[in-house]
This record gives C-alpha cells, structure tokens and sequence, in this order.
DNA sequence: CTAGGGTTAG
C-alpha cells in the first residue's frame, strides 16, 4: 500500500479516492485493506474518511461493517446520516432507512436534498407507497428544498409498480421540472408489469420526441411486444436497432479473489480456468436440479424454444463467476460478485438456491441494488 | 486535490 523507495506516503486524502474506487468497483478485500491503513496512520478521526467508509462498506455489500462505523461515530454531520440512509436502502433495509431519517430529524440534523435522494431510494426498494408520497410533499412544504427529477423519479417508480399509473402520469405532468427521458421509462418499465400498451405506446412518443436513439427505449419496446407475444413486433424493433447499430450492454461480472478482481463475460470462453468453470458449473446445476432447480424461460426475449431458451441461461456472467467463487474458497465461504447489468430471474433463482444447497451467502451487486442469499432466501422485495 | 445519491431495460 506504501511506496517507500521513493518516499511517497499515501495520506488522507489518498484513502479517500482509494476507497472511492473500491466502492465502484466492489472491492471488498481492498477496502478493508485502506480501513486498516487509515486507522494504523491515525487518518481515522477525519469525518470525510469515517463517511467514506461508511459509503464504501455500504456498496460493498456489507452494511453490517457500515453501520458499526457508524455507530461508533461520536460526531455525524448530514453526510454521515445520508451515507448510512443510502446504504440500507441499497441494501433492502428501506423500513432502517425511514427510520434512521426520523432520529436524524430527532438528533438536530437537518436532511438535504442528497439524504432525500437516499430515502426516497429506500421507498422504492421497498414498494412504500404512501411514505413516498408524503416525503415528496414534505421535502418542500417543512424544508423548503425543491424536489429534482430524480425524487420525482421515486415516487413515479412506486406508484406505477403499485399498479397506479394514472397517479404516476399525473405527477409527471405537474413536476415543476421537465421530465427527461429517465423517467418516462421508469413509467414505462411499470407499464411494462401491469401491460397497459395504450399508455405505454403514448409514453414511447414522448420518448422518441427526446431521445430515440438509446437502447434502453428499445429494449423497454420489445419488453412490451414480448410480454403480449407479439413477435412480428419483436423482429421490427429489432431490425431497426441492426439497422441503426444500437447495441445493448453485454453481461460482465466481477469477482475479487486474493486481491484480484476476475472478469467474467456471458459465454466466456477467455478465462484461463474456463474448463474448471464450466465443469463446476455443471456439477451446481446438476446439486440444484435434485433440489427442484428449473431453469426460468421468461426473462429471455427472443421466441425460441424451450430447450434452446435453457441452454441460453446456462452461461449469464453471474453463473460464470458463482461456479469460479465455489471452485476458489472454502466451503461456507461467502460469494460476493458484481454485475453491470440486473440480474435475470432465473440466475436469481439459481443463487437462491445455491445459498440453501451450498450453505454458503451469495451476495450479488447488480445494476440496481444488492441481493443478499441466504438459506434459499433474499432480500430483495422484488417480484422475485 | 478530499466525504453522502441515481432510476428503466438488456
């Protein structure tokens, strides 16, 4: 961690970029390294590094590390209260999150627009409805701070998963701020669950007016055509993303073992253990059948036949990186992987049920948010 | 030079 040949020592401000970028990337190993440097070097009284590493335990998956700083804190300004806020909602405790933004209140600290962020996040994740809508209201009518698309965002997503798309359109359309194509989609998506093409076919115009050209408009179309079967639709769309070279994200996981983060692609056929990976693999899917393992169709969109569509899930990157976690640490050592895309139903099934079958946690960061398994469970409050 | 947030979809 040190240089000292050319007398160079990392100092606070050091750890704190460091410990940035572990939380970026999830690097659980390397942070935990940076705490212990900070607190051997006397760095850990700074407030700026305690709620670093309150911001970089959280994103890391382990909020239990978090909240021990946390609480160990004798001091805490807004960004510290903010950081733990943000960090259970991440982590699917949204009913700790509501809470630890009513004892700030209690404690004297007044919330800005940031710790709004992070609350309304927990509101999300946790499908509250009704304390969405009223920390919205709230925000500006007790203190005075002008909810950004984002906060709107929130509430939009809880009303329209909740099946209130009317209630969602409406509040976008009496925003103070001019939607932006974020959270059309958002709309869109819950259109999407609660299959209302009419208004979803509305939406999309006010996306095409602006920014058509993005993938994720068209992923959110054919998620709609795939939903009612409409393949002619699908083969459109797709067409024209070919035709205008929009390209969708490949799936890719990260999994840090001895300090090393691996990269893991869909289909990797790169990595130097590929045999060992897919051999393990195997070996899983054959433990996880016996204990009732189905591999889920649905979250495939293209209209192929079943046994086809299996053999498509067998190699999501997530996969890819659990089998090499098995096959590299300890039995009952737990599996931490990232992703960068969400995780599909059915490698959250598979990580389900490899947490019960294997005795070990698996502790997945997708796009979203964190799924903790464990004992054939998850936290997410997903549909799922 | 430094601390807290981030949606839909694949």
């Amino acid at each position: 961690m040190c240089n000292p040949g050319r007398g160079c020592k990392p100092d606070g401000v050091t750890c704190v970029h460091l410990l940035r970028a572990c939380a970026h990337l999830g690097a659980l190993d390397f942070g935990e390294r940076v705490h212990r440097y900070i607190d051997e070097n006397g760095y850990g009284n700074a407030i700026n590094l305690r709620n670093s590493l309150i911001a970089m335990y959280s994103k890391c998956g382990n909020l239990d590390k978090a909240f021990q700083i946390f609480q160990q804190m004798t001091e805490r300004n807004v960004v510290t209260w903010s950081a733990m806020i943000s960090g259970m909602a991440m982590n699917g405790n949204g009913e700790d999150a509501i809470e630890a933004f009513k004892e700030m209140q209690r404690m004297g600290v007044p919330p800005d627009e940031q710790t709004f962020t992070g609350v309304l996040s927990a509101c999300r994740h946790g499908r509250l409805v009704d304390e969405g809508l009223r920390l919205l209201e709230h925000m500006e009518m007790e203190f005075g701070l002008q909810p950004n698309v984002y906060h709107y965002g929130c509430v939009v997503d809880v009303l329209g998963r909740a099946g209130l798309l009317d209630q969602a359109y409406k509040l976008i359309n009496s925003m103070r701020v001019e939607p932006d194509a974020t959270i059309w989609r958002t709309l869109l998506g819950a259109c999407r669950i609660h299959e209302d093409f009419a208004l979803g076919e509305r939406i999309i115009g006010h996306l095409i007016e602006l920014k058509a050209q993005e993938a994720g408009d068209y992923v959110l179309l054919l998620n709609i055509y795939a939903s009612i079967g409409n393949w002619n639709k699908v083969a459109d769309v797709r067409k024209l993303m070919k035709e205008k070279g929009i390209q969708t994200t490949p799936g890719c996981s990260t999994i840090e073992l001895d300090h090393k983060i691996h990269e893991l692609v869909v289909d990797d056929d790169s990595h130097p253990r590929k045999k060992e990976i897919y051999e393990t693999l195997r070996e899983i899917e054959q433990q996880l059948k016996i204990a009732g393992y189905v591999a889920e169709i649905s979250s495939e969109l293209h209209d192929m036949d079943s046994k086809n569509k299996g053999d498509a899930l067998c190699y999501h990157s997530e996969k890819l990186a659990i089998a090499l976690g098995v096959l590299s640490t300890p039995p009952g050592a737990a599996i931490r992987v990232a992703n960068n895309v969400r995780i599909c139903i059915d490698c959250h099934n598979f990580a389900k049920l490899l947490s019960s079958v294997y005795s070990r946690k698996v502790i997945i960061r997708d796009r979203n948010r964190f799924h903790h398994f464990e004992q054939g469970h998850c936290s997410c409050n997903d549909y799922w």
